[in-house]
DNA sequence: GTTCTATCTGAACGTTTGTTCATATACGGT
DNA sequence: ACCGTATATGAACAAACGTTCAGATAGAAC
């Protein structure tokens, strides 16, 4: 019989995941104990194991968690017919998500080598799912000769890889406002799969 | 008076160094003992500290060598004055330098957090260094007219990660050989940043 | 008002951590 | 053959680690 009110238990959750979060971004996973994130919390150590089984359980949810939304995200997008459409809307998602969300995708991507393996496949589906979304965008537009890329596969992982650059030097304050760095983005991406 | 034969020490230093950076790389920083990097070398941890006076100057140490080996390794190539041909000769040097040196480069982009923060500066001007060099061929050719980018820095940052990806999934026994692959960046790179 | 239970504390556990240091070893120089 | 010293050992240190658990606390249910 779960409380409904004065229970602090769906407050502690979340708040024990957002501290877990920040400080795994932060400093890494291997570099945080249960110490600092229970006194960011303001709760003895203890008292996490009532929220998560282990530490590793921890970083594993705040991963998995973040790919379904990633996943799930993309999938409301509207159906782009058109490849160079559907490009464009991916790229915009894409920068406009990840920027939104820079701690999780730091661990995202910073973390895989601290899951178990059992751990680490799953979130390999998820992103492999992400991957071969976009690789599905040039296939297309390769057949309908609108992109001409030597090698799908590459050309989605260096695309990935090129976009995801936008997190390690973009920052609000800065020069360019979000639709500008999107632009610019978009410029290079598509002349790089387009002759 | 330092022994020219028969002693260890010029032995040991590098096999500290090469332990540390396998370790490093596959378990992070923060994940590796001082008795791990002891025992793959074949000796007890206090052995260590004849040649590194703590465990950050170790990591330190290997970062700070990669970064001078690159700008080193890059200042030997022969000067070229056409930006198309000196932005094709860096693509190839740095993908086949970074291809040669896994391990440098995951720990040269990944254990930055735990630098101390003097460590850091050092290494960030090292870093900027490169950057620099790249974005100077940008702005040739931007001045030239024989490249167009709305940002000469962004579209050299751009570069660089889409490059780096390159390490994520090149592997020598892949379907593609390290000339292909140099071939397929270097196209996808030359055409983003001409119309 | 009593009971029940979800939640948290605080201490304890056995390991492991980075680092130090007195001591041992073995080689180079003389 | 002896000395000096570079190099390694192996034990020790205090601190921090992840995790467990008996007991305190306080709100919900009746």
């Amino acid at each position: 019989m779960a409380r409904t009110q004065g229970s602090h238990s769906d407050i502690t959750g979340p708040r024990i995941r957002k501290a877990a979060l920040g400080l795994f971004a932060r400093h890494g996973y291997a570099a945080v104990s249960m110490r600092q994130i229970a006194g960011e919390v303001g709760v003895q150590a203890g008292a996490l194991y009532n929220y998560t089984p282990d530490k590793q359980s921890l970083l594993f949810r705040l991963m998995h968690d973040h790919m379904l939304e990633l996943l799930s995200a993309l999938g409301e997008l509207p159906v782009q017919k058109d490849p160079t459409a559907a490009l464009r809307q991916f790229i915009g998602f894409h920068i406009r998500f990840h920027l939104q969300r820079p701690d999780e995708v730091f661990i995202a991507y910073m973390e895989l080598r601290n899951l178990t393996s059992e751990n680490f496949a799953q979130i390999e589906i998820l992103r492999r799912q992400y991957e071969d979304i976009l690789e599905g965008i040039l296939k297309t537009g390769q057949k309908d000769r609108v992109f001409s890329v030597a090698d799908t596969k590459i050309a989605t992982l260096a695309v990935i890889a090129m976009l995801n650059g936008v997190m390690t030097w973009y920052r609000t304050e800065g020069r360019l406002t979000l639709d500008q760095v999107e632009g610019v983005y978009w410029d290079m991406v598509r002349r790089s799969v387009t002759e």
